[in-house]
DNA sequence: GGTTTGTTTTATAATGATTCTCATCCGATA
DNA sequence: TATCGGATGAGAATCATTATAAAACAAACC
């Protein structure tokens, strides 16, 4: 997908961000993509529209558009962070030993259920869901 | 609780890990508190017994502990490690902005419906669900 | 359109949790 | 008790991320 500066624009207002050239090649970097990104992937993307931005400019932008809510976090406290090019609610199946991260569907939460068991004053407006165990490989190495 | 020297022993050999004192002290450590603790919580705790040892000593042994499941972590993928004490299957409610971690029961999840949408291969033995969200006091900050 | 003000960008240094290195030590087995 | 492979301790190294500071820029105002 491809933003024009005006769409762009919008969003950013609408979120109190100023318009700049690199947040907006940022932004649209991450929005073409459909897999889970690095920073590093993003920078490398976005340094062939604009070959003299920095990677913490890239850091930067990425924080701010997951902090307003433009951008989710593939998992919000990984030891590294990763961008969801997936748009969609989904959940996420993780590997415990190679923290391969791989999206999956479906209703299997009771959040009825669920929301009984949170804690006072626990905000579940946008719930995100992560599920540990083994992959294939890993499970297969013992 | 505190283990007795031969039931250490026996553990460790259950799973091929050579016993030392260190070793040992580390694992009361653990298995004396009951909430989520980080490496430097047991290091400062084994430092009472054995005011020698080493930082890297516990981080090794930590992990071992771990990857053999005599232990296991709060989150597998999360920035920092962080033991849990609490030895009873349980799930876990995460704070996106603050990280922090709070435990939680009650089946809220339906396993078999999981288990159809579960990529090929992928092994749940030992399940573990967090769930993302805000906490009391981030949410009030807005 | 020009000026001001505060934010953003860039390059680089700093950070900090964890891991690595390697010399020394120690536990297990013969 | 001698041997050997793994474990330990001290400190250096790593690496993703964040902080810093000077220069560039966007937005608001005149």
């Amino acid at each position: 997908m491809r933003l024009t500066h005006s769409e762009f624009r919008e969003r950013a207002a609408k979120h109190g961000l100023a318009v700049t050239h690199q947040r907006q090649v940022v932004y649209e970097a991450v929005i073409a993509f459909h897999g889970h990104y690095s920073p590093e992937d993003i920078y490398a993307a976005v340094r062939r529209r604009i070959p003299s931005i920095s990677l913490a400019t890239v850091y930067n932008n990425l924080r701010l558009f997951i902090e307003c809510g433009m951008l989710r976090e593939v998992s919000p406290h990984a030891a590294t962070l990763l961008v969801d090019g997936n748009l969609k609610p989904h959940h996420h199946v993780v590997c415990s030993r190679c923290k391969s991260v791989q999206d999956i569907e479906g209703e299997f939460i009771d959040f009825k259920r669920l929301s009984r068991q949170l804690p006072e004053g626990f905000d579940l407006t946008q719930p995100l869901v992560e599920v540990f165990g083994l992959c294939r490989r890993c499970s297969k190495k013992k």
